[in-house]
DNA sequence: GGGATAAAAGTACGACCGGTCGGCTGGTTT
DNA sequence: AAACCAGCCGACCGGTCGTACTTTTATCCC
C-alpha cells in the first residue's frame, strides 16, 4: 500500500503555505495578509492557493488550526513535562516566553495579533479565534486549580483571576518586545507572574528564586 | 476680528474625521482603514479628505495625535485630580477600565489596536506609536515612583516593574471584554492591580477594598 | 459688486485585491 | 497505451485601493 504521490504533494505544498501563512499573519495580520503576497513568497501561483482553499475565509480558518497546533506542539506540550503543580504552571509561562523570544514568529504570537485584529470584526473568523481562546483560558485555569488542589497554591486562590493575570503578563511581553525592548521586556515578565506565584505558593522551593 | 468662516469648517472637518478614524482604526485597524470608507462614513468625498493631508500616512500620523489626544483628555487628566501616590495610580487604572467599559471607542483602546497591529511593521507609523507608548509607560513609572517616594508602597518596588504589570493588566482587559466576556472581564483587571498594589501598600485606608 | 482664497467635489488612473476559468503536467489506475 | 486524476498555472474578471489633476462652491477682503 503506497501512498499516492500527487496527494502527499498536495499535502506538502498545504502545510508549507500554513505555515508561511501563520509567520506572515504575525507581521500583516490574518486580514492584512493577501494571497498574492502569500503565494510570491511561496514560489507559487496566487490559483494554486486556491486549489486547496475555496476562499480567503477558509484559508483562513485553516490558518488559525495551524497556528494551535504549533502553539500546542511547541508551548503546551513540553511544559506539560513539567510536574503537575505550580511548577507546571511556571513551566507554561516560561516555555511561552521562550517561544517569543526565539522568534519562531517574526511577529511573536499568531494568537496575541489575530486577537487584536479581530475583538471588533464579526464573523466566522472572529468566532474560530475566541474558541481558541477560550481553550487556552481553559487550560491555564485547570493548571492553575490543579496547583490549588495539590496544596501547591494557598487555598483562597481563585484559579480564573490567577489565568487572567498570567495571560496578560504573557501577552504585553510580545507586544512590548516587539515594539520597545525585547532584552529589557523579558525580565518583567519573567518577574511579574513569579513573584506573584511566590507571594501565593507555601513552598518556595518549588520555584526559581529568581 | 472675527474667525475666518472658511478655516474655521475647515477645522471642524478635520476634527470630525480624525474622530471618525479614531473610533474606525479600533474596528478595521488603522491599515485597514480605507479612505474610501472613511469618507463614506462622514459623507464627504474621498478627494476631500486630501485637501486635508497629503497622504494616507500623513492622516494615519494625525489620528494617533487625536488618539493621543484624546487618551490625555479623558483618561489622564481625570485620574491626575486624584491625590499623588498610590491613590493616583489607582485612579489611572479604574480611569482607564471605564473608559473601555464606556465604550467611547467601538474596539476599546486605539492604541492597543494599533501597537499589536503594528509591532512588527517599520516605518513612520510605527515609530510614532512607539514613542507614544514610550511616554505613557514613563508616566505610570513616574506615578509609581512617586507612590514610592511618599512612602505609600514599600521602598523595594521597582517603578518599572509594577508599570509593567499595571500596562499588562489594562491591555488584556480591552481584548478580553472585546472578544470573550465583557461583564465577567472587568473585575478581574480591577482586582489583579487592586490585589497588587494592597501587597505593596503599608496603609491599607489609601485603597479601596474589592 | 469683484477678485482672491480655502474647502470640497469631480474625474481619472494605475496598482492590486479576491476570485474564476480553461488547460497543462505528471503520477495512478486499468 | 489509454483514461483518469489531483496539483498547479497564466490569463483574466469586476471591484476597490491610494493618489493625482481639475473644477466647483463657499467665504473673505477690498
Amino acid at each position: 500500500m503506497t501512498i499516492d504521490g500527487r496527494i502527499a504533494r498536495g499535502d506538502r505544498t498545504r502545510a508549507a503555505v500554513l505555515d508561511a501563512a501563520v509567520a506572515l499573519a504575525t507581521e500583516a495580520g490574518l486580514d492584512g495578509l493577501s494571497l498574492g503576497q502569500l503565494a510570491n513568497s511561496l514560489g507559487v501561483s496566487k490559483s494554486g492557493l486556491f486549489a486547496h482553499w475555496r476562499s480567503k475565509e477558509e484559508l483562513q480558518l485553516a490558518t488559525i488550526d495551524r497556528a494551535r497546533e504549533q502553539w500546542a506542539e511547541l508551548v503546551v506540550t513540553p511544559a506539560l513535562r513539567a510536574p503537575r503543580g505550580v511548577r507546571r504552571l511556571w513551566a507554561l509561562h516560561e516555555a511561552r516566553l521562550a517561544f517569543y523570544q526565539a522568534a519562531v514568529l517574526p511577529g511573536g504570537c499568531f494568537f496575541a495579533s489575530v486577537e487584536f485584529e479581530y475583538k471588533a470584526r464579526p464573523g466566522v473568523v472572529r468566532d474560530r479565534i475566541a474558541e481558541v481562546l477560550r481553550d487556552w483560558t481553559a487550560l491555564v485555569e485547570r493548571l492553575a486549580a490543579e496547583a490549588v488542589a495539590a496544596g501547591e497554591l494557598r487555598a483562597d486562590v481563585a484559579p480564573r483571576q490567577l489565568a487572567y493575570e498570567f495571560e496578560a503578563h504573557g501577552m504585553t511581553a510580545v507586544m512590548r518586545s516587539r515594539l520597545l525592548a525585547p532584552e529589557s521586556t523579558y525580565p518583567l515578565a519573567r518577574r511579574a507572574l513569579l513573584d506573584r506565584l511566590h507571594a501565593l505558593c507555601p513552598d518556595p522551593t518549588l520555584l526559581p528564586e529568581d
